[in-house]
DNA sequence: TGCCTGGGGTTGTATGTACAACTATCCCCC
DNA sequence: GGGGGATAGTTGTACATACAACCCCAGGCA
């Protein structure tokens, strides 16, 4: 028999952590987008570099490891996928070996073909939540473009 | 020159869309708790898991499924690893091969020692977050114990 | 000049995650 | 008593993710 106290700490954690209740969110919205998606060969986290990417007509990829908290080697590998696929090129052209990464026409033209897929993913997520927890979400995380 | 289009979609995506919200912040979280739990050996996926085994003092694996949002095909993997590490004995029981899944005293013990690291990582995300978005983001994602 | 440091990027390795396909069981019902 | 369907689990494959360990190059500085 287990110490009392480890089924105590399990509770406690199992009801009141953070991260149990954020990163079941993450499965059950990318489930939710990933699904929409799919009839267009985009995934919901290719999709966010797409879009972050197309925000400024061309990006650093420093810049956009800062704005997506995402890890430079996440990042290294997610680009060379989606270059491969061909939505995006990358151009050698700052000093220190930095690059520029754009959206070739093909990443163009998938980035405004599968808006109303993600719309349909967006009003799914949001009858899936609820309206009112919808709404909370989107006032206690600030936009990313917001964040700085 | 792409079409100004596909700039406003991604721009559109880049500020309203909720995954681009969740899944950053997700990752977040995550490094938090797993640079606080890393000196135990076990990461904010394993907690998270260990703690819904704690709970009911033993469970089945398609309950954890449900409770945890998480595919069969992940949960099996996962314990399969926390199996290999001693935490957690599967001991086949029920009707159509169906097993319950039980902490080992190393597995418990493990639980109660990782509590203080986790109420630093919990403390960090809070102050991360700042105290509103906090009690926010708490009251509008449901603890997975009441959700069904 | 030659070294150190720091920014920028890739690669090795491991985990977390999902979907599809497959296997194994049990249970109901004709 | 033999299907057929529902339930439970594993395995193949691919992607998303992170950390650590590297490599490259530009500038500062002794």
């Amino acid at each position: 028999m287990k110490k009392p106290d480890a089924q105590e700490v399990g509770t406690l954690i199992a009801s009141e952590c953070l991260s149990v209740r954020v990163r079941r969110l993450g499965r059950v919205i990318t489930r939710i987008y990933d699904a929409a998606l799919a009839p267009h060969g985009v995934s919901a986290a290719q999709l966010n570099l797409l879009a972050a990417i197309a925000v400024g007509d061309g990006a650093r990829p420093g810049d956009l490891t800062r704005l997506l908290e995402v890890e430079k080697s996440t990042l290294s590998r997610d680009l060379k996928r989606m270059e491969q696929l061909g939505w995006i090129r990358s151009e050698a052209a700052l000093p220190r070996g930095g690059r520029i990464v754009t959206l070739t026409p093909a990443g163009a033209r998938l980035l405004t073909d599968v808006r109303p897929a993600w719309e349909k993913a967006q009003a799914r997520a949001r009858a899936e939540l609820g309206e009112k927890p919808f709404a909370q979400l989107r006032a206690a995380l600030p936009s990313p473009l917001k964040a700085r």
